[in-house]
Formats: C-alpha cells, structure tokens, sequence
DNA sequence: TGGCCTTATTGACGCAGGTCAACGCCCGCG
DNA sequence: CGCGGGCGTTGACCTGCGTCAATAAGGCCA
C-alpha cells in the first residue's frame, strides 16, 4: 500500500514526527533563528508536522492555492515550474534547513511545484498564522523579510550563473553551493551524495544530461573531482571556486 | 556645477517633489495598495522624495549598508550586479510604480547596484520604518510580503528564460514584459522608447549586443516588430507572444 | 540472482550564437 | 554647423554546447 501524505493529521497536538523547534536540529537555521525561547514556543504552535515525503511525491504544485511555507526538516526537494509550451524548469534545490514556498505569497497561487528527491521530511507553516505572529513579533517578521530577501539574492545569483558562464563554471558553482550549504549543516563539504539526478541538474543549470556528464569527467580528469555515480569528492576546492567564476 | 543626490532633505516637511502618496497617480501600482485612506497618510508620512537622478546616476551601489527600499516615480533604473571577475550582470530593469532594493533586506548590505537609465525620480522608503509600520498595519505587511514573493517569481521567470529560450525568445519575452507594464501604467502597449541600450538588453537577456541587434533586425523583417533607433513598435502582439515561449 | 528499465557516459557531428571586424548613424559638444 | 565618439548594425568566421546514437552501469522487483 502506498502512504498517502496528508497534512492534516487526525490527532494535532503532538505528532510522533518530531517534538517541537525548540529541541530541533536545525533550529540555527530555520525560522526560529533570531527568536527567544517564548517566541520559539509559540512559533512551535502553529507549525504542522505530517508524515514524510517518498521519493517523487509531490509538497505542493504549481498554480494550487497557496496555503504554508515549509521548512525541510530532511532530506532533499526540487523546485520547478512548467513552461507554457511544457517544458520543466528546476528553479532550486532545497537541503534540510531551508524554507520553500514563499513564491506562492505574491498572488495566493503556487508559482512552481515542489517534489521529494528523496524521503522528505518538512514542516508546514500557515502563512497567515505566519503573518499574524509576524506582526506581534518583531524579530519573526524581521527574519522572514530577510529570508524572502535572501532568495531573491539567490535568485540573482543564478541568473547570473545562466546568463553567460560556461557548462565548467556552472558546475562547479553548483557544487560549491552545495558544500557550502552542506558545511553550514555540520555535514562534509568534501564529501556527499547528489541527491539529484544529471538530469535535474542539467535542467537547473540550463545545460543538457551530456553536458554534465562531460564536465564531470572533464573535472574527474584534473583532479578537481573524484566521481562516482552520485557520491562526489571535492578533491581541489580552490580550483573549483576558481571555476565557478570563470 | 554637477547635481548631487542629497536624500537628506533640509526640510523634512512638503518636499517640492511630490505632494503626497494620495496623490500619486502610480499609487494604485505601488505600496499604498491595498491600503486605506487613512494607512496611505501614515505611510506617507515615513516617504521621503528627493531631487531626481540624472542619467547615469546610482541610487545604492552593491554591498553599501542597506538602509531604504525604493518606488520609482519617474523614469526608468537598472539594477545589476559585478561578478568576481568583474563582469556585469543586469538583473532588472524598474519602471514607475515598481519597487527596487529588495535584495538588501537580507544581510543590510544591497545584493546590487542601481543606476539611472534616464533622468528618474523615486520614493525613499526607509526600512526600518516600514518593518514598525507593517506590524501595526496588516494590510501593509501583507502587501510588502507579496512584492517581495512576486519579486522571487519574476526572477524564477527570467531564470526559466535564461536557461533554455533561444535569443528571439529572449527579446521577445522581454518586450512583451515591458508592454505588459506599460499597459498597467495606462501607457500604450504597442508603441514606446526603449530607455536602456542594446548592451543592457543583451547583458540583461544573456546575449551579445550583436544577437539583440540581430533579432530586431529578423523581427522587422518578419513584420512582428518596427524599430526605429529606441522607438519601438509592436506590429503583431500575438506573434511575439508565441515567440517568447517557443 | 537475474532481468528490465531508468540513468549515466562517451563519441561524432551540426548549429545557434559568440567573436572579430568594418562601417554608418545618431547625438552631444565646441 | 561640423566634428568626434559612442552606439547600433551587418557580415564572415569559429566554437561550445546541443543533438543523436550507441553502450554501459545502476538499482529495484520478482
């Protein structure tokens, strides 16, 4: 039998998924960043925890009403959107600690969708709960400002990347991205998995399958890159922060 | 003798600029919708309005601290920002009523640099006043919440376009985006000067000046579009849509 | 454990768009 | 009004990446 995800659980209060914010992991990252310990708890009451993602089952998907933000509590999700003529587009990848959704906020409508890579755990966060302890507390509406912020940056960032450099330097700024999110887990940032596949990867970096996979050997070859399948070695860091701007 | 942006005003009261936000002919576009008579006033009151840029003038430069968010009165502004090997990559181009600085909420330093294209007159939002104003004021919050989530959809759009679109694609989508804005501003949608240059459509599309002059040509030719120097006529809407997700 | 299907790698070839170069045309300035 | 310098256009050529195709290597289920 197939587990169907189903965000709202039969009993609300306490979920066997996980305690609460305050006793989370990843709490230096998330939304109770910046929050004192009273406000971490009240946070704690309106996020919803349900049961994990499996792999390539969908949080949310494009032109749904938009309901919550989520933080991803493990493992990894893909962002993407559908062209008018069909075609996908990977918008972004997102590692535990990270939040997704907030493009939905702009007209109450999911601008992409978002899939499981892998078994996913996320929390759920009404956003016009969000919005009314955001108005009561200061540090709250602060912190979300800078993450929305913080996405357009990012989003700049990429735009960028696509906008002139090479298949090399978008590779390797993809996977300096990934080390440094990795890194800032308390995770290896030499060593990891891909949790995605040359296809997502091409298609975020606006790159064809081949593409990556050439660039990955070509890497292989100097010695940047130890590869095999989707465990990846960092072997040269410098010479791939070099590339990334090339 | 050279004009010099002085954002602090002498006078703090009636600037001669700009009487009011109730006034403004672009507040139906810009932060005070949504928002009641009354909220504008209070608004209002935190706006201040300074003499316009010239042409080639900044309004904030990359990395400085980050202070206001902007309204664009009058006139047209890029942002772009310096990759680490000194490359320049535009990543928006802001017309009356549209909101720029965005990207320097997350860590208080802007993520770009924005710069007149033409003489441009624009609204000073100090932050740290519109964080205590949108507590108070729901309507605001929520407001400022969804420029900033459009703002992440837009760049999500131009990623999409960057990553796969042919060059014609690419210009078209972009001249179809700014009659689309033009429209919205009660300007015609078929027929208006181009304020930025070729290199800046070219650096912002993730061409060369060469292609961008190259797809109007082919455009004129095909009956789609009539360009004379900036002028630029939509002969066939329909086409050029067509060609912008092909 | 074997078989099948999806994902990844590698090679050969073509083309869209980049690069280089020459030229014309605005437009601002003296 | 005439001159100069940037901006835009056009042409010829070149190249990085896409496309097509064939093969290999996982991974998942029976």
């Amino acid at each position: 039998m197939k587990l169907i995800v189903d965000r709202n659980e039969d009993v609300p209060t306490p979920s066997p998924y996980q305690a609460s914010c305050s006793t989370c992991r990843l709490s230096s990252l998330c939304l109770p960043l910046a929050l004192e310990a009273a406000e971490v708890d009240v946070l704690d009451r309106i996020v919803q925890r349900s049961k994990p993602l499996q792999k390539g089952q969908h949080l949310y998907r494009e032109s749904e009403h938009f309901q919550s933000v989520f933080a991803v509590r493990s493992g990894t999700l893909k962002a993407y959107r559908t062209t008018d003529n069909g075609r996908e587009q990977v918008t972004g990848f997102y590692f535990p600690g990270e939040i997704l959704g907030m493009d939905g906020i702009g007209n109450n409508r999911h601008a992409s969708s978002a899939k499981a890579l892998e078994t996913a755990a996320v929390c759920e966060i009404p956003f016009t709960a969000l919005e009314t302890l955001s108005a009561k507390m200061p540090h709250l509406q602060r912190h979300f400002f800078q993450l929305m912020s913080r996405e357009i940056a990012e989003d700049q960032q990429l735009i960028t990347l696509l906008s002139k450099s090479s298949a090399d330097a978008r590779v390797a700024a993809l996977l300096v991205s990934i080390s440094t999110r990795n890194a800032r887990r308390k995770l290896s940032a030499i060593r990891f998995r891909l949790s995605m596949s040359r296809v997502d990867i091409g298609n975020y970096l606006g790159l064809t399958v081949e593409t990556v996979s050439r660039v990955f050997s070509r890497m292989q070859k100097l010695g940047v890159l130890r590869v095999e399948n989707k465990e990846i070695e960092i072997l040269d860091r410098d010479a791939l922060v070099e590339m990334a701007d090339a």
